[in-house]
DNA sequence: CGTCTATTTGAATGTACTCAAAAGCGGTGG
DNA sequence: CCACCGCTTTTGAGTACATTCAAATAGACG
């Protein structure tokens, strides 16, 4: 199994030395799921912490009009939980599945805490990754108040470089929180726009 | 000056001996300002942390059409920072200004890092006040991704107890993304439904 | 090849906005 | 104490953005 990316991702927030490093790849699960794999279901406890390596999860709830909408993607080099039924244990409110065949890495709660309690700058991680997280959600907040489908889209390109080309225009309008049909109706729009 | 409504403001969240309390509130600047005062200007750094002993504080930016929008309110017993600017010591992209007259308490950068490196609970404090405060931000997304204007207006009412009648309702738009006019229509439109 | 889902297209509708104007309300100065 | 000023709120007409529903077309997969 390959560890460079998430020994990576994670040397970007804090010095891990060999011995720190070791015990974190121990306490890591590898696993590999085909597309559409339920990972956690809507009202299961979200039992693991996830990394994706490579493929594409996301992290969606049904609305009130039966609609599916999309909260995030986790791509390749992304962290992915839902975080009040992780902490908590409680029954999560939202569901992850695979939108491509996927290889991830799982921590479970046990050896989450493990890290938290042994490795001390494993903390300043997980606290710098609830900052930079509520940060970027504050973001994407202000976005959906003032930003049109259009600009959203715009900014959803930038946020997930590529991910355009992997995933159906459905799930991108579930996304932006637009219909597919009105989607469709921009891009017919843009692609006047631009010839 | 009235130290208990922080000190329980805290303790619902860590267990503070006499002396790690008697520091925290050594630290603890209090100030009283009259209402409109710009507290961290667009552009500023944020420097201190807040905490709403009595009144009201609206932490905003405005748009691209030159509309003030409102991220939140924080009124009594709320924490109110610009996380980004307070955290990394650069620019605000919001502004934080009074809605009434205010009374509060600073927690200057530097005080704040005193307490995370003197008081072990204080790093689990701000680990979870972010953790809570990502997973109510989620919560706010959900509701502007899924929610008509009248079911987020529903919604403000539960998180802001009694502030309706406290602010005006052009404030109470700039909260829900909706113009005043509109809200307006909405108000003729409840009150004609529930008479 | 057939089936199932995604995408496109169109018409009618709903939600929310812009602009303009009038009415209400609160604070300030004379 | 009143008159005036500025800001908030209401009202209305016209418009833009986005949805619903239905139907046709295109793609993907077994």
């Amino acid at each position: 199994m390959d560890f460079d990316l998430i020994i990576s991702n994670v040397s970007r927030h804090i010095d891990l030395n060999k011995q720190d490093a070791d015990l974190f790849i121990s306490l890591l699960e590898p696993r590999h799921i085909p597309k559409k794999t339920m990972l956690v279901g809507t009202g299961a406890v979200c039992r693991y912490d996830h990394f994706v390596h490579k493929g594409c999860l996301k992290v969606c709830y049904i609305n009130n009009k039966g609609n599916e909408c999309v909260i995030k993607f986790a791509v390749e080099d992304w962290w992915v939980v839902d975080l009040d039924s992780f902490l908590n244990q409680k029954p999560s409110f939202y569901y992850i599945q695979a939108v491509e065949d996927t290889t991830f890495f799982q921590l479970s709660k046990r050896n989450y805490d493990r890290l938290y309690n042994e490795i001390p700058s494993f903390q300043k991680f997980s606290s710098e990754r609830w900052q930079n997280g509520f940060i970027a959600l504050q973001h994407r907040l202000i976005q959906n108040l003032s930003l049109t489908a259009e600009e959203r889209y715009r900014d959803f390109l930038i946020k997930y470089p590529n991910l355009e080309q992997r995933i159906s225009q459905k799930l991108i309008s579930a996304y932006l929180g637009i219909t597919p049909e009105f989607f469709s109706i921009l891009r017919k729009k843009w692609a006047t726009e631009n010839s």
